[in-house]
DNA sequence: GATTGTATTGAACGTGCGTTCAGATACTCT
DNA sequence: AGAGTATCTGAACGCACGTTCAATACAATC
């Protein structure tokens, strides 16, 4: 047996990125075998390498593409005129991406050691750009005298924090829905930092 | 060669547990061989099972410890008259225990599911626990009127991801000293659910 | 100084790892 | 129909894994 029917790159590229992205969130980058992650496609380990060079690579693109995904998102969000409104919509943009993509943000947050100094450094360059944003509505606000953060680097840090946490306890169908947390998070995050 | 000279367990059990710590928070539990724990400590790898049935278990034992010193101290912690002093006690507890250990705090939250079932469940319970600490205060303040959090468990969940996020940025001789930054938080704590 | 108990070695077990590659089959284009 | 390209298999490479255990050297007790 050699090549099978029906296969095309554009298909089992995807879902390999997928069966990888699945199976590192639920057991780790290293407690998951290439083998593994084969398998779940439906294919043998030695085809992995048509879409990858190496094991660190897939996770890398996998980070990667989650960061710019981010940060895209957040660029296509519509902005409100005032920090006061800015703020609101982060509050609520990052806990809705988030709750999409638990997958993708648990990997972001857990398997960063996994990764090589350069490529490390990449995802770290677009985690910070992306918490610029945040330290960056929060300046605004603060010299408006509408926010009174006692530290807007700090600020940002432990509202990102908080908000991300949203991710290890939101259960589809639970007691609250999507947007009523949305509400719940922004009115803290609103007098967390009100003048 | 065998029995090496000098060898006693009380020193050789506490010297395998810490090299395991240091290297699970290091690079992931299922990243590091016994045969790397066992080379920290100086030692062959047979040796480590001594000390432990099985990995799983060094694991669960470090975790264990952890949540059980964790609860230990803070009710050794000297408890304020109003919920607001408790709170505030609270806050800067959580910032100084956690930066004391941060290796252990690392491992309590990136390596739960490397465990199996039964004690995957033992140090989910021993985390629930230490919540509740933190909502019944809540809860009194919400009951004097002098906190209006919207919703206690939420906040309670949303504090500690916030507190606890100070581990990913905090470094000794930085900008920043504990107390200070103690008291940037309990800034943001106190006004987030403030009547 | 002999005896008993404790701590450790070192080799071995079977298994699975990431990665490579020659060969084989399916698709695409003329 | 045939050539050329894209996709995948299956076996192999050397290496490291978690764990077990008989043999053995040291420590403690008398």
């Amino acid at each position: 047996m050699a090549r099978k029917t029906g296969s095309h790159s554009e298909i089992t590229g995807p879902r390999i990125r997928a069966a990888a992205l699945k199976l590192f969130a639920r057991h780790g980058f290293a407690a998951v075998s290439m083998r593994q992650i084969a398998a779940e496609v439906g294919v043998q380990a030695g085809a992995l390498y048509l879409y990858t060079p190496d094991k660190e690579t897939l996770l890398f693109d996998l980070l990667k593409e989650h960061m710019d995904e981010l940060i895209a998102a957040w660029e296509a969000e519509p902005q409100g005129k005032s920090p006061r409104e800015r703020l609101e919509a982060f509050v609520r943009f990052h806990i809705r991406f988030n709750l999409d993509r638990p997958d993708a943000v648990f990997l972001s947050y857990m398997e960063l050691r996994n990764l090589g100094p350069a490529n490390f450094a990449a995802i770290e360059a677009l985690r910070r750009d992306y918490e610029n944003r945040l330290e960056e509505i929060l300046d605004e606000g603060q010299a408006a005298g509408i926010f009174a953060a006692p530290d807007t680097k700090l600020a940002t840090l432990a509202i990102i924090a908080m908000l991300t946490g949203v991710n290890t306890w939101y259960r589809e169908g639970g007691r609250l829905s999507r947007d009523r947390v949305g509400a719940i998070y922004w009115d803290m995050v609103r007098k967390s930092v009100a003048a």
